[in-house]
DNA sequence: AATAAGATGTGAAATATATAACAACATAAT
DNA sequence: ATTATGTTGTTATATATTTCACATCTTATT
């Protein structure tokens, strides 16, 4: 009996995800603000931008630990300094990127990313026509390369834009060089050990959410 | 005072977003399964590929109408029938894309995305080097173009993959030409008159997640 | 100076989502 | 046939998240 799997919630998460996965849009508009000009800003505007509840504006904020002055708003200048350093993307985190195919090679070549912690250090494919080339600084390599590089520039986080079908031998192949998390943006679920951490991107999640509000 | 802006929850959600998200990881798991020829899947199976527990397995299911039989489990080939007709991913669903560069580039190139239901039928951009070129079928044109196209082959959605600054009049744009449904993958928080769908992709959400689990 | 008004911040209530408990049932083994 | 077992599906409980209510504070106005 009670077959059922109870994945138990180990790390005490303190602070709620979907507060999390808000935080970095209000950062984005925080960053438009400060451009225009603009120095401080209230929760009720932030709202009206999101379309949503100002209390839970607030909320979210307050997780940083950023404060707000009553009558006033908040410090954009302020804002974007605390939430940046509250999200770790003052640090830069190396990864590695594996398969150097449409949707890998756009990412590194996504400035963007730089500015929100992360730094794509090498890249990684099987294709002979692609080994040993260089987009943006960052050269690609032959899978085998990997002892050298994890040496001169070891990577925590790990991207996987392979084909679907090999999403999972490269997983296990970054699991066993000593990658600690996997942001898999191939629709396939995969499997690694108890203490790594996965993170799926699936474009199919927000297209099911568009189609449904769409025609329902 | 109640100056709190109380957002409506207008059309009537009967299922949750939370479990439309889940679908399409379910459904891209079985036609893996498909492939490797299984014809029966347990909820409990399920659940250990996701990490999840099993009863909100059968939960996320039981919205879509599938019936599992006891001692049995589910049926792959009727599982992905009814997950795709739920979701409207048999619907070819027509959609322009605005900003062809490295993004724009790779979701043209990427034809998963026909078989779940989105057919990208052209491309707007203001590079005139890259207007008038064609991408796997699909023409790139200038943003004048858009009355002829919009009359040969009418789109309900529109995606937006231009540069950041650039999202907003984009997406004013698009809603004039009738646009009912707006797919923004830059970070940029975009304004619509109130009943036009926008679903942000913000990869930044997913990198503040993983950064989170990393370092806490 | 006193008062009014607009905004934050916090704790309580409401809602949404996930987990648990259990009944019904189909299959396999005895 | 009968019993044991594994699995669905539904109802109840628990947890997580959002919304509400209100006290508190800051600035502008008279
Ligand atoms: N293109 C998109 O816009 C997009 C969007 C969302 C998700 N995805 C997903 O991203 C993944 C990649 O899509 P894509 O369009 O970039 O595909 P692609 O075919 O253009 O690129 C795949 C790359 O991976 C390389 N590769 C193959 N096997 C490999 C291995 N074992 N190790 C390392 N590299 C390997 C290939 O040589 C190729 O360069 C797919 O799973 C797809 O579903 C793509
Ligand atoms: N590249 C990625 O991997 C990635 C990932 C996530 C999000 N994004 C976001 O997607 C957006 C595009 O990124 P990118 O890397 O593809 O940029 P890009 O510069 O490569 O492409 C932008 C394209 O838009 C065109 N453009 C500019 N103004 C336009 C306008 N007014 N109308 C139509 N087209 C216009 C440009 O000519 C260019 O072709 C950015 O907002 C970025 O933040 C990119």
């Amino acid at each position: 009996m009670k077959v059922r799997n109870n994945i138990s919630n180990s790390g005490q998460v303190q602070v709620p995800t979907p507060t999390l996965r808000r935080l970095p849009g209000y950062l984005s508009y925080f960053k438009a603000l400060k451009i225009g000009g603009v120095e401080q800003v209230s929760s009720g505007q932030i709202a009206s931008v999101f379309k949503m509840d100002s209390t839970l504006v607030t909320k979210d904020l307050s997780y940083t630990g950023v404060k707000g002055r009553t009558k006033v708003g908040y410090n954009v200048e302020q804002l974007i300094e605390t939430i940046v350093r509250f999200l770790d993307f003052n640090t830069r985190e190396n990864a590695f990127l594996f398969g150097v195919g449409n949707l890998g090679r756009a990412l590194i070549n996504y400035q963007g990313l730089q500015h929100y912690g992360l730094n794509i250090v090498a890249g990684f494919d099987t294709d002979p026509g692609v080994i040993n080339t260089q987009i943006r600084g960052v050269k690609i390599h032959a899978l085998d390369d990997f002892r050298d590089l994890s040496i001169k520039t070891p990577a925590r986080i790990g991207i996987i834009t392979t084909p679907d079908g090999s999403a999972q031998e490269v997983a296990d192949l970054a699991v066993a060089w000593g990658i600690k998390a996997i942001w898999n943006f191939t629709p396939q679920s995969i499997k690694v050990p108890e203490n790594i951490i996965v993170e799926n991107t699936s474009i199919y999640s927000d297209l099911a959410v568009i189609l449904n509000k769409l025609n329902h």
